[in-house]
DNA sequence: GCGGACTGAATGACGATTCATTTTTCTACG
DNA sequence: CGTAGAAAAATGAATCGTCATTCAGTCCGC
């Protein structure tokens, strides 16, 4: 029964979701009444309120909602990669850079938002996105055990600067949508750029 | 006689600057109220209407007096720097970290609210950002005109990554304050990482 | 005692959340 | 089957607290 009542549910959280995300997208999280998102996902105000503890639970569980949906995703993709590390980074950074095309509201969210509120960046541990983080980092010592990464690096801190890099170039991306950037070109910029500076000499 | 009010005027004016900055740093923007940037500054509430439009306005003049400070003092210490294009790209992003130790408040303010709404990062130009990624392009122009960088990389891109990268690790190093972190360390590692990845081979 | 700087209590708007009511779905019995 | 009645889900108008902002009054330098 458990199981009839979600199927009924998930439905209409799932379009709460979305609209979430469009609204948060579009204006940003304080910016955004409840009742827009109501509006947006055709529901009654009220409605969210019997899904979300309240607006920033919503906020929270659609971070960790679409996360898990990009980890998997890279994960996924990673393990498809035939091909030495450097290979994988590119691959990381192809991803990366395809949300900003394939999903633009998600791209903007995670790329603005994630640093949005205090609670978000500060009381919340945000296991998400150390996840995304440590599967980079866990790369880089991989090459670093092989040899072809130079071991004089802490892949904690790659990681990080990576992750910056990516998500800078990302939310410009995202913010110009117009421009007609050439991701492929971008893409093989940025990687090359990292892969030249980790590469073991 | 715009200069008497401003005399007096800049005391006070400064120190709302000041609450402001600490308070935002600590709550965010949207989380800090009027009030208690006025008990911070020592002043009345209604005072700050004297020196500011609004709360926006407030947070948009904060940002632009820290940028073109840091940004200030970012050329001038270019500026004396003797040596290559390397040792520059050095500096800069050692005056970045130096940055969260010297001057946490202002690391975590510019980190965090940086992106912080909408109208900041979209509907609001963000000259003084632009300035600052600009130092870093001209940096990286220079040294592909001198022929020591390679030249298959766009300049704009690099600087973005860069930022990003930067950014992205003060961002850790101010948030995780009390882990020890050997700013040195992370200052030649990341340095090195770009250096080589920048390098004409 | 005039004029501008300052004060802080009062105002008013806004918007998250609640909850009395309605609608839909489920159950069980003729 | 069809239907009555109960339970669950959904609704959206009303509530209630929270501030940003204002402004009538106070203070101070000249």
């Amino acid at each position: 029964m458990a199981e009839a009542k979600r199927a009924q549910s998930s439905d209409k959280r799932q379009r709460i979701l979305e609209g979430a995300l469009k609204a948060f997208a579009r204006k940003g999280f304080y910016n955004t009444k409840v009742s827009e998102i109501a509006s947006e996902a055709g529901v009654a105000d009220g409605t969210i309120y019997l899904y979300f503890k309240n607006k920033d639970d919503l906020l929270i569980s659609l971070f960790e909602d679409r996360m898990e949906w990009v980890i998997e995703r890279l994960r996924s993709e990673l393990a498809e990669v035939e091909g030495d590390i450097f290979k994988k980074i590119h691959r990381i950074i192809e991803l990366h850079f395809r949300l900003a095309t394939d999903q633009a509201d998600l791209a903007e969210f995670i790329t603005v938002e994630l640093r949005q509120s205090a609670k978000f960046v500060k009381e919340y541990k945000n296991q998400r996105f150390v996840d995304y983080l440590v599967i980079i980092e866990e790369l880089v010592a991989e090459g670093q055990k092989e040899g072809v990464i130079r071991d004089d690096v802490d892949s904690r801190l790659v990681s990080r600067a990576m992750f910056g890099a990516l998500d800078e170039v990302l939310l410009q991306l995202t913010l110009s949508k117009a421009a007609g950037m050439d991701v492929e070109r971008m893409t093989a910029q940025v990687a090359d750029l990292f892969v030249e500076g980790l590469k073991s000499r």
